[in-house]
DNA sequence: GTCGTCCCTGTACCTGCCTACAGGGTCAAG
DNA sequence: CTTGACCCTGTAGGCAGGTACAGGGACGAC
């Protein structure tokens, strides 16, 4: 499957996946006699993988860690373990987070339906307490 | 209290706060006779309300956004109220989403405990699925 | 009054993640 | 055998969110 095929599939610009290519996140594919990259169907759910990832908060380098502890084999799994359980502590603590922040969200609305007097709101008091705990993330 | 202070109490560099007032997410604070920026003791609180929004995955335009409709007071509530809600559908979508690849997290940590034979990894398979859905966010 | 430390404004630069050329090759259809 | 749609490499630009000067003023301590 040449470029533009796969870049439509996946629903990303061809420059993307040279992008990956370039910054190692995806493998070169074989070429064709012309000098055409010539991905296989894995690509495809690769590719996907990778763009969920991302929308659910991984950089990219991240990305490319959870892929290689993803297809690193049994001999990689104790290194890859560590890996995964620090990912799933920083998701657990991302999940409470938001999870606070919707029930906020959930209160404001609520205050929505009171008589207009008795208002104020609850976001930024529920927010504002603690501090981020994770620098490494939240580039973005 | 003066811009070093304030940032060195919310742990961001001064010229972020200077920042922030330029693309208009602070309001200018009053100024000493010298010229300096006196902040009111409330912009910790607000500052670290931004941080921590930040951190939770909003973008500054939405944090911007936050803020109005926090401190927008009973008139603005209707508005307010859509804007809430459309940020609270969000949120639940982008918490299922990671609750699942939590789980895929937790499946492939326990691959890890089985015999050196039967592994396979669960994190592809459970991520690749579902496609993107709202693409205003993810800058970052 | 002159250090040293802080503050000011304005502009330039950096990182992450793309996206867009420029300049040129490949290839199938007509 | 030329035209058009695609592909290649390489380099530059763009946006978000900061961060870092440069050049100069404000102030308290001595």
């Amino acid at each position: 499957m040449r470029t533009s095929e796969l870049a439509g599939r996946v629903g990303v610009n061809s420059e993307t996946l040279r992008y990956y290519e370039r910054r190692g996140l995806l493998d070169e594919p074989p070429r064709s006699s012309g000098g055409y990259r010539d991905y296989p169907d894995s690509a495809v759910e690769l590719l996907r993988f990778v763009k969920r990832a991302q929308g659910l908060g991984f950089t990219l380098d991240e990305v490319e860690e959870l892929l290689h502890l993803d297809t690193g084999g049994p001999d990689d799994c104790d290194a890859a373990r560590a890996l995964a359980e620090s990912r799933k502590a920083d998701l657990e603590a991302r999940i409470a987070d938001l999870q606070r922040m919707r029930d906020s969200l959930a209160e404001l609305i609520a205050t929505c339906d009171l008589p207009r007097s008795g208002r104020r709101c609850p976001l930024l008091a529920t927010i504002a307490t603690p501090q981020p705990r994770r620098s490494s993330r939240r580039r973005r």
